[in-house]
DNA sequence: GACATCGTTTGTAACGATACACAAGAGGAG
DNA sequence: CTCCTCTTGTGTATCGTTACAAACGATGTC
């Protein structure tokens, strides 16, 4: 920037100005100042070196609860972040995704990125990064979290939205399961019958699994009927082997209530492998409304994860305040669901 | 920092080794600094200034044709930076997303990003984002670019490709018909009649149509007899309703041959809700072989992006080379595509 | 003619960290 | 006992930028 300057005939200030604050100087400076800039292959001001001066990076951190590329790959993930990429461009702000492996470098990479807020997507009460998150001071918020003294979170009443499709799922229903997504950062597989809730460390699974019980019992069962089958991996194949596997155990299934779409869509193809009818051998529901629930004809709980992602985004950056119910929720009653 | 210091009682460079190179210091130092960094709140170095420093940025810039929630709206993108995102996390450095909105305001987004290295993903020759990345001196790799001084470019040989599947596509073809990407930024819709390929500024459009154009003209056609539907947004609704139309015009069509699996697949509903049988009265061909596309018995060009990506990630780091041969591709044959 | 006002320009002093060169002490080899 | 090496700790200069306050000439007002 010196060497600008000195090539402009200026000062530095006068540069630092025309590359900052264009208003502040004269047509003739700024000119002066992009000519020799442009012949010294200049690229413009240092962005480490204005961080530093400046105090904030122009930059949003997102922070995914596992590995990264599952951003990219679970579309309710995606559907998500396509929201704060909405804000971050309107707001001509960076977005950072931070590399979260498990491991312990995970917090150093955490403190070291250069953002002015985080927006956590679900993650265990217990995992260390949102202590790192914390530990940074940035303003953060944690999608599907818990709330926790300087972490502002956002999600829909989880436990009332399964409670409610709950309810349609378990109608008729004698040996009711569960597709559920991992209850601890273990995530670990397989099938647990009537499980506590409140030991998953997941607070979206712990809630839902919550509202399932709550229906479930409001239906005159009992939770130690409820076979949960625990999938570590959001998508159709997991919900399908699942369900392929409990109903040809002796004890059998005759109702999936699940956590994600793509896990009760799976749970319609091992249906269909079996031979079983929907929904009167083999009731399913959802939850998400993903553009594939429609044309199955899946009952299942719609949310609005990109506004959810909007607004996450502009409470990490301080552009407005987290909206003060929680989001809305609805059930989406179609086919897959016995009637009343 | 040097507050820190000071409450350990130990100099600014300790506490600097202790947190950048732990090897240097002894483990007695080492713990002296954890302790008054715990003690004070001190978050650890501050990445700007440490970037300033070290010269380096510790981050990889992503940056995306258009609009930023494209990433994680097309799957196709989506699953380049799944393994863009991969190396990152391998490497231990951050994944910056750039916003690129198409005004003036992209240069200098990109200018201002602290990173080490950039990928772009598919854009137009004349993209003046591309000179903004040019401008900023980074290691940079264009995937599906034309190679220019300074930026590197990866993608398979679209051209070949799109002439070997278009001999399958246009097979017993009469009126073809091709589903087309963008031809330029200007993302005009509509349907154009042997249009000249070499006027696409979008490399991945220009380089299949003309490998389309190849195909047919091997065929015994006139390229001036084929239809090419431009389809602004990578998605089945608009290859449904372009497939619709043409339908539904005097000339007719007999053959689509889509740039993308979701667009053929679009194709394959408009010509069900026509009654067309397939491949008889329409024949189509996708690209990409997502995982959609099997099931429908889609006839399609099969490329890996996932490795593509970490290719292109790898070597805008300088972990690697670029792969000196073009990736690899193949046709994989199914049911959309008349008999030979 | 004196004075306030305005738009523009300019020095200086940080911002927080690390590269580098050096010094002090411990230990080993001859 | 000397010399050399190795480990560990320390000062200093510097990275490139911007906040701040002060200075400048030109203009308008009384």
């Amino acid at each position: 920037m010196a060497d600008v300057a000195r090539a402009a005939g200026v000062s530095v200030m006068t540069v630092s100005y025309a590359f900052g604050q264009p208003a502040r100087v004269s047509a003739d400076a700024a000119a002066k100042v992009r000519r020799a800039a442009e012949q010294l292959g200049y690229p413009g001001p240092h962005p480490g070196a204005r961080s530093l001066r400046r105090g904030s990076a122009g930059n949003l951190g997102v922070v995914l609860g596992e590995h990264l590329t599952y951003a990219f790959e679970d579309p309710q993930a995606a559907r998500f972040l396509a929201g704060v990429a909405q804000v971050c461009a309107d707001a001509g702000v960076g977005l950072v995704l931070v590399p979260v492996t498990g491991g312990a470098e995970d917090a150093v990479r955490v403190q070291q990125s250069a953002v002015d807020g985080f927006v956590v997507w679900t993650t265990a009460d217990d995992d260390p990064v949102l202590d790192a998150v914390l530990a940074t001071g940035h303003r953060s918020i944690v999608h599907g979290g818990t709330a926790r003294a300087g972490l502002a979170t956002l999600s829909i009443d989880d436990r009332a939205a399964a409670r409610a499709i709950g309810l349609l799922a378990f109608r008729g229903a004698e040996r009711p399961a569960v597709l559920s997504f991992p209850l601890d950062r273990s995530r670990q597989q397989g099938v647990v019958v009537g499980p506590d809730a409140g030991s998953a460390t997941f607070p979206v699974t712990r809630n839902r699994l919550a509202g399932f019980r709550d229906a479930w019992e409001e239906t005159g069962g009992s939770w130690s009927q409820v076979q949960v089958a625990v999938c570590a991996v959001n998508a159709g194949p997991g919900g399908e082997s699942a369900v392929s596997a409990l109903l040809a155990t002796d004890v059998g299934v005759d109702t999936v209530a699940a956590m994600s779409d793509e896990l009760a869509l799976g749970a319609l193809q091992a249906s269909a492998a079996a031979g079983r009818s929907v929904p009167d051998a083999l009731a399913v529901t959802g939850w998400d409304d993903t553009v594939a629930a429609a044309p199955a004809g899946l009952t299942t709980v719609r949310q609005d994860l990109r506004a959810q992602g909007v607004a996450c985004a502009q409470a990490a950056l301080g552009i407005t305040e987290l909206p003060r119910p929680e989001p809305p929720w609805e059930v989406v009653l179609r086919s897959t669901t016995r009637g009343a």
